[in-house]
DNA sequence: AGACTGTCAATTGTCGACAATCCGCATAAC
DNA sequence: GTTATGCGGATTGTCGACAATTGACAGTCT
């Protein structure tokens, strides 16, 4: 029995690699992607690198002009509440078909992820908070036993991360983050539609008014 | 004053007439797109078509495996009750949104969309009913003013229109697709959310309902 | 001085070619 | 008769090269 050989694509890996750039901010938002420079740094030819980019546009994390290039996409504060405001009637959604069909494991797992969550509030960085906090929605997303669902969350996941990475701290607090999901997994558990929807309703736009606000001002410091 | 010159991509453009032949069933589900050939009958050569290829890709009009090509994508009966259903929650959000949003063009929009409609349903092939059905529930998204929650609503239906093509009637009555479109333009100018709500869910239930029923009794078929 | 125009380097869009790999088929082995 | 094996054509993955276009800079004209 032998595994699928892991000879990832050379397109896939070099996507990745790029989106990684993105998401961790070492490619800054609107910084242009040369292909040949590209290209060089993978060892490969400009090809692939093409396809990867491509890629990415489809994925929002970069856009494209005709005879221009590759730019890493800019998010707007206009942009950031719009995926915030899908994202509520998404993870709501998602929520909803959960509290019918979320099994053991799927309590289990999110029950892990919020003492990941209090694990990291002591020891570890504000980034990797946020990364794990992306994990505990799409693990609830996931619990919806609907895999489109699930898919379009992490197109928006990976948005969010493009744009979020700038910030630094969303609670003076650490340990809000993880308070907060507490009472999500509660409702959760006692399958009550009603008290779900409203944790997750308050958390997310909780999340929003930061961010939103946060971006505003950039935005009008650039102004 | 000159537009800018309509030099769509070739990318694009190759992009675009595949998906045609996609939603058209020109391509069937399942069939090979080799790249030679699709080239060949383009008159280019194979680089614009693999990133056209890859675009469609994810969209998720095509699917790829490493080494062995690109094939029209096929949808399960599992898809599309996951596709319905994941639409279900994004269009509630959307009518939720809109109740507040709906500007009086919008509301005259979607009338005037209904009367459309209406004659399709006299004089014309189901085929105009479906894509025009398409079209109204693409313009309640709009009224939403959520851009994001629109593109994905159009990835959505893309996909819808790839798989539903084959089938022939929904309803008896031509009628009907037309008639049911009514209470939820009704409820949406009351700005009464929770009919509108009703109104919407029960109107897509009904459609997942046929599609699905159909795709397994299909794929029963063919086992 | 300021606006316009022509040139030039840099970059993208597209192409054809080559090597690596996969699929189907015929053949052979059990 | 069924499974394994090995070939051959077809197809993909990747590459380097060339033409077309862009943006910037310098030089010129008013």
């Amino acid at each position: 029995m032998f595994m699928t050989v892991n000879t990832t694509d050379l397109v896939t890996q070099i996507a990745r690699q790029i989106a990684e750039a993105i998401v961790t901010g070492k490619l800054k938002p609107g910084a242009r992607l040369t292909e040949l420079q590209l290209s060089r740094s993978f060892g490969t030819s400009r090809a692939p690198v093409r396809e990867a980019a491509r890629l990415l546009e489809s994925q929002g994390l970069v856009v494209s002009s005709p005879r221009r290039g590759f730019f890493v996409r800019t998010l707007t504060a206009a942009d950031l509440r719009d995926i915030y405001e899908l994202r509520i009637g998404l993870e709501l959604h998602a929520a909803d078909l959960a509290v019918d069909r979320a099994g053991p494991d799927d309590i289990a797992g999110l029950e892990r992820q919020i003492e990941t969550l209090y694990r990291l509030a002591d020891e570890d960085s504000i980034e990797s908070q946020i990364f794990e906090d992306f994990i505990f929605h799409r693990m609830l997303c996931a619990a919806s036993g609907n895999a489109r669902l699930l898919k379009v969350y992490d197109g928006l996941a990976m948005e969010l991360r493009a744009g979020i990475t700038l910030i630094g701290k969303l609670y003076d607090d650490p340990h809000r983050i993880a308070e907060t999901h507490v009472p999500i997994l509660d409702a959760l558990k006692d399958r009550d539609r009603a008290a779900l929807r409203e944790a997750l309703h308050y958390h997310i736009i909780a999340a929003q008014e930061a961010v939103v606000t946060l971006f505003e001002d950039i935005e009008r410091d650039d102004a």
